[in-house]
DNA sequence: TTTACTTTTGACCACTTGGTTAAACTATAT
DNA sequence: ATATAGTTTAACCAAGTGGTCAAAAGTAAA
């Protein structure tokens, strides 16, 4: 079809993605290098062909995950829309994102109380920039549209309300709905319109 | 001293101590039997003595675990201080025990992940009851106190806002505060107070 | 001191782990 | 055809893993 390159052999791509899915079940112990060649359905040697040792396909894949879902989050708060709306398309935005891949989050904060350093590292190449969104705040509350509030508060009870009901599911899905699945999902589901009505109705100024 | 039998030999529960904290930190997958051993420290031979392999001293330690915090969580929920003021007590108190153990939800998290059903099994054993405060809710939304919202989302922002922010510390220090754990420790000791009140302002009827 | 018992240990084992290596298999260019 | 380079494999290895066992060391009663 192309001349250009293939922009990976298939084969280098085929183990990222093996990798991603038992990394991301299993974390960085719990993994085989055997059971990702299985997946992958290759030969274990053809591993350390393509990449080193289990420490470098690690790295690999978490720079992956990453550089896939942080572009993800800046984009939108950078967005030029009225902060309630950014507020109510973030959160449904991000809600439906996580619950694409739900292990991601427990993945990457048990990984990072591993190996604090090395992990952090990574993190740190990535830019994020929450300054910009922080300023809009403090914008809105000058203008008297919320209420004052620090925006560090604000923004981390955004995402904690976003992020960890999806990832505690295993737990809250047990307490509240009897292991029944479907329920816990309409919950989620539901929260992507009570969420923001929730936040918003805690700062706006009456 | 006394005559009464110690509760448990010494040694059982040193190594029981070595074994917590070796786990939390490094997985079930991560943790070493020998790691535990020399935390505790004795022979290696003398665990298996004690309990009789890892999955049992796994076990052993996970219901430890919860059998902690689990009374601790009902308790608060059930007394019988008014709705705002019990919302700023468990804030408070919850922010409190997560900061002692703060790896502790991350790594529940994660075992559930590994092993659903052996560890949901453990989970179910305790009884956790939100019913009564579901219902204590209602109550106060009937009574016109506080404007009409699904009580569940209630309770999983409150407890998000309380969790969440803990448990990722790790990201959202460096995200926010380049690496100054103090100042994120204030941070933390800040949202005692911020989130009662933001939730406050959101359900209080004006 | 002897007896009977629990607790503790060092040495050991079978097995799995990540990783290596040399040879075989492509495919492309000459 | 054949040389050259990249790809894939089976067989293998050293190090570590959870777990075992028989003997030693402690302990308390007879």
């Amino acid at each position: 079809m192309s001349e250009m390159a293939e922009k990976n052999s298939n084969t280098e791509q085929n183990i990222l993605e093996a990798a991603k899915v038992v990394f991301v079940a299993k974390g960085m112990d719990g993994a085989r290098m055997q059971e990702i060649a299985d997946k992958a359905g290759i030969n274990k040697a053809l591993l350390h062909y393509y990449f080193r040792s289990k420490d470098k396909l690690f790295e690999a894949v978490f720079v992956e995950i990453l550089s896939k879902l942080i572009p993800d989050i800046s984009e939108l708060l950078l967005s030029e829309l009225p902060l309630f709306e950014k507020i109510r398309k973030f959160t449904q935005h991000y809600i439906d994102t996580i619950r694409e891949n739900p292990l991601i989050p427990v993945f990457i904060l048990h990984e990072l109380n591993r190996e604090p350093e090395g992990i952090a590292r990574t993190f740190k190449s990535m830019g994020i920039q929450p300054q910009i969104f922080i300023d809009e705040i403090k914008r809105e509350i000058g203008k008297g549209t919320i209420v004052p509030i620090d925006p560090l508060h604000l923004i981390v009870n955004l995402l904690s309300m976003c992020i960890f009901p999806i990832v505690a599911q295993p737990i809250m899905q047990h307490l509240i709905f009897e292991e029944n699945g479907e329920a816990y999902s309409a919950f989620l589901e539901q929260r992507k319109k009570e969420v923001p009505e929730f936040i918003i109705n805690s700062i706006r100024k009456k």
